[in-house]
DNA sequence: CACAAAGTGGGGAAAAGTGGGGAAGATGAG
DNA sequence: CTCATCTTCCCCACTTTTCCCCACTTTGTG
C-alpha cells in the first residue's frame, strides 16, 4: 500500500529519488510507464502483471491497441542506485513536463509521478472540492447505471 | 468505539497526542487522510480495508482516479512515538488549517481532527439545529433515492 | 496531599535526499 | 580503425528532515 505525497528534485540527469517507505516495498520487476492526465506511473511487479491482459492480436480492438503501444512502449523497468533514485528518461520527462521538481505520490496500489503544476490542482484541492467529489463518487456507486 | 472530544496542541513539528482512550484501541495499519468540511479522519485497520476498494487501473473512471489521488495521496499511516503522539504532515495541516491547537473527536467509528473554528461550528450548534438535522437524515433515509 | 498517568516541549543522532565528479562504455566522425 | 565526444552509471560528500529520547508540566485519582 502506498499513501503520501513527496516533493522531490529532479536533477538535470534526471534522476529522481523515490521516497524510502515506497522504495521498501518494491520488488525487482517494477515498471514505469506513463498515464492518464499526463503522469507517469510506477507499477509493483504485480500490478503490472494485471495490465498484461491488454495484448496484441488480431481480434484486438483499434483504442486497446493504441493504447497497448502507448503504455508498453512507454514502460521501462526501474532500475535504482545506491541513493534510491530512478532515472527519468528524457521521453517520460517530456511527456510528464517534468522539469526541475517532481511530487511522488502514493495512490493505493500504484505510485505516480506528477510535475509541479499538474498536481497543485489536484493536491491543493479545497475542502469543498474535495467534499464535493467525494460525494460523486459515493453517489455514482449508489446508482452505477445512471 | 470512539467518544468524546479533546482539545489537544500541535506543536510546530506538527506533533499531536492522540487521547489516551482513542489509543489504546487503535492496531497498527491505523491510517489518517483527509475528510470531508476540512477534517482530518483518522481510520482504524478494519475502517480502512473498506476504502481500498478504490484502485487505479487501466479501466478506473475519471473520478474515481481522482479521489483515489486526492485520499490516498493525502493520507498516512499513523505512527505513534513513545509519548502517543502522531506527526500530521505540513500538507494535512494546510488542508484542516490546523495551526496551535486541534480538536480530537471519536466519531463511532473513526477519529475525526478538526481546527479551532471548524469544530465550533459544529460543537456549538443551537438545539433548534440539531432537530433540523436529526429530521433531515429521518426524511433522507424514508426515502433514499431522491 | 501524594502519586500516577497523560500531555507538552526541545535537543541530538540517524536516516533520507541532493548534487557533483569521474570512470566505463557507447556512439559517431574522420 | 582510431580518436574524440557524449552518455550512463557509480561513488562520495554535504544538507535537510525525521524520529527517538529525555525531562518537565498538567491533570486526574486514590
Amino acid at each position: 500500500m502506498f499513501l503520501g505525497t513527496y516533493r522531490h528534485s529532479v536533477d538535470p540527469k534526471g534522476r529522481v529519488a523515490i521516497p524510502a517507505r515506497f522504495r521498501e516495498q518494491l520488488q525487482s520487476g517494477t515498471v514505469i510507464s506513463k498515464g492518464a492526465e499526463g503522469c507517469l506511473q510506477v507499477y509493483p511487479p504485480q500490478e503490472w502483471a494485471q495490465e498484461q491482459g491488454l495484448r496484441l492480436g488480431s481480434t484486438t480492438p483499434a483504442e486497446e491497441r493504441r493504447l497497448a503501444r502507448m503504455m508498453f512502449g512507454a514502460a521501462r523497468e526501474c532500475e535504482f542506485d545506491a541513493q534510491g533514485r530512478i532515472v527519468l528518461s528524457a521521453d517520460q520527462r517530456q511527456y510528464a513536463g517534468i522539469t526541475g521538481i517532481a511530487w511522488i505520490v502514493g495512490v493505493n496500489n500504484l505510485i505516480e509521478i506528477w510535475n509541479d503544476e499538474g498536481w497543485r490542482r489536484i493536491g491543493e484541492a479545497t475542502p469543498e472540492e474535495y467534499t464535493r467529489i467525494q460525494d460523486q463518487v459515493a453517489e455514482r456507486r449508489r446508482a452505477p447505471r445512471t
